[in-house]
RNA sequence: GCUCAAGUGGCGGAAUUGGUAGACGCGCUGGAUUCAAAAUCCAGUUCUUUCGAGAGUGUGGGUUCGAUUCCCACCUUGAGUACCA
């Protein structure tokens, strides 16, 4: 009987849908298995056969899964909010709501026919107000919350409150704005409330500001940066332009560190970590403060202590006492602001111990001047806590807890609240520079500045004979658009401003200048340039004469910079002469802090997220403003639904698109939206007017599946922890700065609120590869209407022109009348084709698929022709799943007849036929090494290679003539995860009447695999050179012996004495010599 | 420029605790079946060859009895990222 493809998957596709096979429990005496694809945007064109890939593999997993006795939860849904239905519906003026419904329904047919065991009773789609209520509810808790970095986490930002009710903001340690003022608590009392929710809003992990933003204004919105490419939008190439807007934004920095510190714990691959901790970027260095000249620096109390000096303070830290010893090694490893220092100098005075960041220190008592330190300290507005050398000699934990009790509430001198290190020093100077450097240890090669042209101090620091200069260079930077920019590396640029900046160290006076090549939105905007020991600062020091001391001990620099910093020594460096790399660099930090005009600092390039998007097609904040501060709707009023707009693009006094709903106000006393005519009243304000974007939506629908269909909670506590998180996640690496990385965020923050039980959403990643095109051309010779075949262009003036693929056989020969008869091409209608032996050739070339080049393959029509089971086999056996690789339709044929003999195994011509009789030692011994294989395959996601491995199992049960069900009933289990409805089908006729979904998978038995005889190769210098059969039970010894004896050896050896044989018994023989 | 990944027949690819290179499939060649085609089945298919054999996994070196696999240098392709201080 021949296999009927769709008869057959038509049938177990109703089966699975009737009795919903796949849904899965939230209950289960089995061990959960999560395995779950990025969930697609359903965009109008469809899906092509490259989609399916992950999902098949996915699918392969979920399904080999259950056959091991897990519980398996494998959902899928829709990304559905987005652009692209926005913008047909802004050309059709159909509602977008529409649209993405009916491409949903093609997407939901395409994917039905090629078997996927979804359970499609968890679909979420991120449009759905019953979905998007939840994405509100996450955005009202990260309004709710601040980032303690001491407990580092986030907190409600009602802790914060009652902290500034309490003591002000002075000892908060947390991520907020850059421009924090610091207030006491009486000053918190007295603020205003909008003053207070202002100075709230700097801390909320949402928040909103003035922030400078990628404005495309082809597309009327904000665009992230991972949306842009090579300065233009990824999407359409439209021009981008920096632009001021309030806008929300996510204090993702917040977790910067902890993003990177996750990448530890989960297994991602290589190089999508490598992309995400290259987007976090993580620099250390130090921030350095350089004063401009003009204002005589008032002459500090501080002494400077000459080098000598230093290393005899080096020497003291090291030579401590023992009660000294005994404390230092209690309070040594506090961290972050609890941090101490041992023997530092305060003003004229040496401290025992000292944590800056808490203005406190910590002395051994009986010091003779105890009196003048005390009030000296005080004034400088530090605490000081002293102890005797036996009281913490005798209990050491009392005397800890004394300092943790002062650290966590310290009580400092009102008087001096900001005349902190840092500041002090620098009161009297009217501009500062702050630099951030990875560099501290060459700040004595620092021979001028650089800001950015942007730089807010350039303006006030240039010298009237600069001005000029300086302006015009401002103004030709303007102009060029920031991709001409980036395109023109290569010509260097500046002005000088006039103005000098005074070395920190030396004293020296320093020229700043200008210059493009310092961005203005990394870091601070400017730079202490260092031409002997970084490439851009040696040009432009080069360029514009300016010197270019050497610090470098040894180091020739008369051609380029010395960038290198392993094994170099600085010189010429005052106290860091002498020293290595690492010593200078952590001396140089010390020697800032302890001066105050510089501190330790560790840098990110990841910049908070901006979250608002001038786009109907996304979820609506929960927001609305009273007084112009952003006041959050009740989660119970939840979900504000989208309104209906008349347009869908900007209004025309540039407000979003929800600026033309009518119905979008909040009525703060009926908790409801309301028409915008009631906004005369009250107690009724307006609604924020921006949407999320896109990467809202999927930041956390991991998590929803697990309990899709609550109300009360994104997902029940019992569900969450039951399902924890994924296991196995599949989908492409494009998502890696973007998707990924978001979700982490989110899923930290939900972490850290208690909400999620674990802080990494995703165990396991794998990104599959991208299916390509293999395109066909035909050449026409330029100037005429004729064709030439592929193997006659050689020599002629041609011009490749794509044809569709679907007019190309397997042999590369073009269907001449179909591609006369094709719709687009009409003018080839009367074309003449030059032919070579009889056909006419096409040219192949990989690549993308896409429309324009017509070799895009629907995976409908595959599924007609050769049926589901045949995609999926073929999908996975183009390669590795990771791996891009072309698809070349031909190729199906053979594992559509291995299908064909697969089922003919079971056939003993038109009956279905199996015997009960015992199974031979070679039909055993194909079943388990198929086992065997597949298992492993399977679980190294090798899938390509079970799928020969199938092939092979098949044509030697065929060459063997099995029809045993002791070997037929195993092997359809272990097809069923790529085949599954042949697989189902065979089960049945087996005489089972569940579905195989669950029967459990066949267990290999090494037993079956021993061999008594080994083929062994017999390589010479080794080379093979022929192979001979030998038993296995053979002595080193005898198998040398019955070797040597051979006469192909003799052969081989012609006459020679062998040097050497070695034998590995079981493995080779190798005869040397 | 930097970071990462990968280079094996006509094509997709297989083989790594170092041990028979090219499994499996496509394509191609020849044959059977057929009026013919499709489908199916059988045989062959890395290259060179004086038919004995020899060479061969991007290139050049190294380690080893033995290297597609390990080490060094280089070349090529792809991906990501970019004046990041």
């Amino acid at each position: 009987m021949q296999y009927n493809h769709l008869d057959v998957e038509k049938k177990w596709q109703e089966f699975w849908a009737k009795n919903q096979t796949f849904k899965a429990s939230n209950e289960s005496e089995k061990p959960k298995y999560y395995v779950l694809d990025m969930f697609p945007y359903p965009s109008g064109a469809g899906l092509h056969v490259g989609h399916p890939l992950g999902y098949i593999a996915s699918d392969i997993y979920a399904r080999y899964k259950r056959h091991k006795g897990f519980n398996v939860l494998h959902p899928q849904g829709y990304d559905s909010f987005g652009l692209p239905a926005e913008q047909y519906a802004i050309q059709t003026g159909q509602h977008p709501a529409k649209t993405t419904e009916a491409n949903i329904a093609t997407y939901r047919k395409q994917l039905d026919k090629i078997g996927f065991s979804f359970d499609w009773s968890r679909e979420v789609r991120t449009s759905d107000p019953e979905y998007y209520k939840w994405t509100q509810w996450i955005f009202i808790q990260l309004f709710n919350s601040w980032y303690n970095k001491d407990t580092d986490k986030a907190e409600d930002v009602a802790t914060l409150e009652k902290i500034f009710k309490k003591e002000g903001n002075a000892k908060v340690n947390a991520v907020s704005d850059e421009d924090i003022t610091i207030f006491s608590a009486e000053e918190w009392k007295v603020f205003s409330k909008t003053e207070q929710e202002e100075i709230l809003l700097q801390y909320r992990l949402t928040f909103l500001s003035d922030t400078e933003v990628n404005w495309c204004p082809a597309l009327g919105t904000v665009l992230a940066n991972d949306e842009i490419v090579n300065g233009v939008s990824e999407r359409g190439g439209h021009p981008v332009v920096r632009k001021k807007m309030t806008q929300w934004s996510m204090r993702i920095s917040a977790y910067a560190q902890r993003l990177l510190d996750g990448l530890e714990t989960i297994d991602w691959p290589q190089p999508l970590k490598d992309s995400q901790t290259n987007w976090i970027g993580r620099s250390q260095g130090a921030m350095v403060s350089f004063k401009v000249e003009g204002n005589t620096p008032e002459s500090t109390s501080e002494v400077k202590l000459s080098y000598k000096e230093l290393e005899a303070l080096k020497e003291l830290r090291q030579n401590l006492s023992k009660a000294e010893t005994t404390l230092w090694d209690e309070i040594k490893n506090k961290k972050g602001a609890a941090k101490f220092r041992k023997k530092y100098t305060i003003g004229t005075f040496l401290v025992d111990y000292v944590c800056l960041a808490k203005h406190l220190i910590v002395e051994f008592s009986g010091k003779e001047d105890e009196a003048a330190r005390t009030e000296f300290f005080h004034k400088k507005g530090f605490n000081v806590i002293r102890f005797t050398n036996e009281e913490v000699l005798q209990n050491v934990v009392k005397v800890v807890s004394e300092i943790n009790f002062a650290i966590q509430f310290p009580k400092v001198e009102k008087t001096e609240i900001k005349n902190n290190v840092i500041t002090s020093e620098t009161k009297q100077s009217a501009y500062k520079i702050d630099v951030f450097t990875t560099r501290p240890d060459t700040i004595y090669g620092v021979s001028f500045m650089t800001l950015a042209p942007e730089h807010e101090l350039v303006s006030k620091i240039t010298t009237g004979a600069q001005k000029a200069e300086v302006e015009a260079y401002i103004s030709a930077t303007a102009k060029r658009s920031e991709r001409d920019r980036m395109a023109d590396v290569k010509t260097i640029s500046g002005a000088f401003t006039g103005a000098y900046a005074i070395h920190p160290f030396s004293g020296e006076k320093v020229q700043i200048w200008i210059g493009d090549y310092v961005l203005a939105n990394y870091g601070t905007g400017a730079v202490m340039a260092v031409p002997c020991g970084d490439q851009r600062d040696y040009d432009f020091a080069k360029h514009f004469n300016i010197p270019i001391p050497n610090i470098f001990e040894g180091v020739d620099i008369s051609q380029a910079a010395h960038t290198d910093k392993e094994g170099t020594v600085i010189a010429n460096s005052d106290f860091l002469s002498g020293l290595k790399y690492k010593k200078a660099l952590k001396l140089a930090i010390f020697e800032m802090e302890k001066r105050g005009f510089g501190y330790g600092k560790i840098n990110y390039r990841l910049r908070d997220a901006v979250f608002s998007r001038q786009r109907y097609w996304g979820e609506p904040f929960p927001v609305y403003y009273k007084d112009g501060m952003p006041q959050m709707i009740d989660a119970k009023h939840l979900p504000i639904v989208l309104p209906e707009v008349e347009k869908y693009l900007p209004t025309e006094d540039g407000k979003p698109p929800l600026g033309n709903a009518t119905e979008w106000a909040w009525d703060s006393r009926g908790k409801k939206v309301v028409s915008n005519d009631k906004l005369k009243n009250k107690t009724v304000y307006p609604l924020e007017l921006n949407t999320m974007p896109g990467w809202a939506g999927s930041s956390y629908y991991f998590n929803r599946y697990m309990d899709p269909h609550n109300e009360n909670e994104i997902a029940s506590k019992e569900n969450l922890e039951y399902w924890e998180n994924i296991d196995l996640y599949i989908g492409g690496s494009e998502h890696a700065t973007g998707h990924l990385l978001y979700a982490r965020f989110w899923q930290k923050f939900l972490f850290d609120k208690g909400i999620v039980p674990v802080d990494e959403f995703a165990k396991k990643l794998i990104n599959q590869g991208m299916i390509l095109g293999t395109s066909a051309f035909v050449y026409r010779e330029e100037g005429t209407n004729k064709f030439l075949s592929k193997g006659l262009i050689e020599g002629k003036q041609v011009q490749p022109i794509h044809t569709d693929v679907s007019l190309v056989n397997a042999s590369d020969e073009l269907d001449i009348e179909a591609f006369k008869n094709h719709v687009l091409n009409a003018d080839y209608k009367n074309a003449e084709f030059i032919l070579e032996e009889g056909v006419y050739k096409v040219g192949r070339e990989v690549e993308k698929m896409s429309k324009s080049k017509y070799n895009v393959v629907n995976p409908d029509n595959i599924v007609v022709d050769y049926g589901a089971d045949s995609l999926r086999l073929f999908e996975m056996f183009l390669g590795p799943l990771e791996q891009a690789k072309p698809w070349k339709t031909s190729g199906i044929s053979g594992v559509s007849s291995f299908l064909k003999k697969l089922w003919k195994l079971y056939f003993n011509g038109e009956v279905f036929e199996v015997s009960d009789a015992e199974p031979t030692k070679d039909e055993l011994k194909t079943l388990h090494k198929t086992i065997k294989k597949v298992e492993e395959d399977i679980e190294n996601f090798s899938f390509n290679t079970s799928v020969s491995t199938f092939m092979i199992a098949v044509n030697e049960l065929t060459t063997l003539k099995c029809n045993k069900k002791e070997i037929l009933e195993p092997l359809v289990i272990l097809v069923s995860p790529y085949a599954p409805h042949i697989a189902e089908e065979l089960w049945s006729l087996l005489g089972n009447n569940e579905s195989i979904s669950t029967a459990s998978f066949p267990v290999f038995d090494a037993k079956h695999l021993v061999e008594s005889a080994k083929v062994y190769p017999i390589s010479f210098n080794g080379k093979m050179r022929f192979t001979l059969e030998l038993p296995l039970d053979l002595s080193k010894d005898e198998i040398e012996k019955t070797v040597m004896a051979h006469e192909k050896t003799i052969a081989q050896l012609a006459g020679r004495t062998p040097k050497k044989v070695i034998v590995v018994p079981g493995k080779i023989i190798n005869i040397v010599g």
